[in-house]
DNA sequence: GATCATCATTCAAACGTTTGATCAGTTATA
DNA sequence: TATAACTGATCAAACGTTTGAATGATGATC
């Protein structure tokens, strides 16, 4: 009988294999069909083992899928270092587009994940995906505070208006990159226009 | 035996309560769950008729699915009448927003199927979703390019950075509700605020 | 050094349930 | 009475999970 899940290695010094292969080959499926449009026999076929190998490593298929967006989430983490470096305010929110931009690039997965347990959450919307949005937003409206209390932006904004607005600009561009891929020149060589472009108008927007 | 799918009345001269129904119940219930999260009996439950009613006026699940997409974003299509509109080209820009706005409160489910069919895309996103997406995206690519050649708009701008920087702003504000309802207040009394922040930051990224 | 018990791992097979779809049959309508 | 609307029962297929056996490596015991 099956007790509980089998040991997590904190140091991936055991390579384990199967565990390793079905979290590489769940990422994809994943975040195409989402939680309930993928088999378990799709999973472990695609990764190459056995289909009890999911209820062994993790307790099931809802057990790998928080797996999955566990490791997703973690990098979003990274973001919280901006608000403590020692650059300009203004900066900051350039930092927080880059380091978004490069996110999306690095991992082309990320955002399927985010915007479909927004749209559709399941159980690890509460556990994993609300508490890292909103260590992002806090930090985003912490910058603004910062600006504002310089002296540096204008002080009849809304403060969350203003940052969601540029969370907006540069998520919901990629989001859409489904539906206007021939309409759009969505090609990374831009991606440098495209952050000069979205922090023009932000700068412009917020500046005294 | 089933042949086909009965007629479908366009003038609703007989109000056929099991079709509608159907669709009433399902949209709550696709929104929340998406297309593979909801099963036939939940959904015949939800609108109080036989299951199998929904195979003998949709055709099967999907089908069901479909009609609940073609209703929900039929309503995009008055968005293409703002160009033709005889007002200002920045003003237009305005009348997307509050088209936007009005269009998430008076139905709060559109953004659901809206972002669930650009995550995880069914079979509806060719037919229904992409073309009204692109249609949207083209109408306001085409106000952009009006207001490039009255000489209203920076000339240095790209189009599609700044139209998809204006939807992205709007649009990512509902998206984010889930996630950040205690953090920052989306109530509806806040909307006019919201519009004009949006606009101001926008007017004062675009214009020359 | 050989034997044994123990362990995590992997497997094919089967589990019971739920799925979407369909059927023949019944009621309602016109 | 003919057609449309609807019902309860039933179907095969697919679902996620569990089972018990086989495997191979590890360490202790004699």
């Amino acid at each position: 009988m099956m007790i509980g899940i089998p040991f997590v290695e904190e140091n991936p010094v055991a390579d384990n294999d199967c565990r390793k292969n079905l979290i590489a080959a769940a990422v994809p499926l994943f975040a195409a069909k989402g939680l309930n449009g993928v088999s378990v026999r799709e999973l472990a076929g695609a990764a190459g083992v056995n289909l009890s190998m999911i209820s062994y490593y993790f307790g099931g298929k809802e057990g790998l899928y928080a797996a999955v967006l566990t490791e997703q989430f973690a990098i979003l983490g990274k973001l919280e270092e901006i608000e403590q470096m020692e650059v300009d305010t203004l900066q900051k929110f350039e930092l927080y587009v880059r380091a978004t931009v490069s996110r999306y690039r690095s991992n082309p997965y990320l955002l399927r994940f985010y915007t479909s347990e927004l749209t559709n959450p399941t159980a690890c919307f509460e556990t994993i995906i609300k508490p890292a949005i909103r260590k992002v937003v806090q930090m985003l409206l912490d910058t603004f505070a910062d600006g504002l209390s310089d002296r540096k932006f204008r002080d009849d904004l809304n403060p969350t208006d203003t940052v969601l607005a540029l969370a907006g600009m540069i998520n919901f561009y990629f989001l859409l990159e489904p539906a206007t891929a021939e309409l759009v020149d969505h090609a990374p060589e831009r991606d440098e226009q495209l952050i000069r472009h979205i922090m023009d108008i932000f700068t412009r927007g917020v500046l005294r």
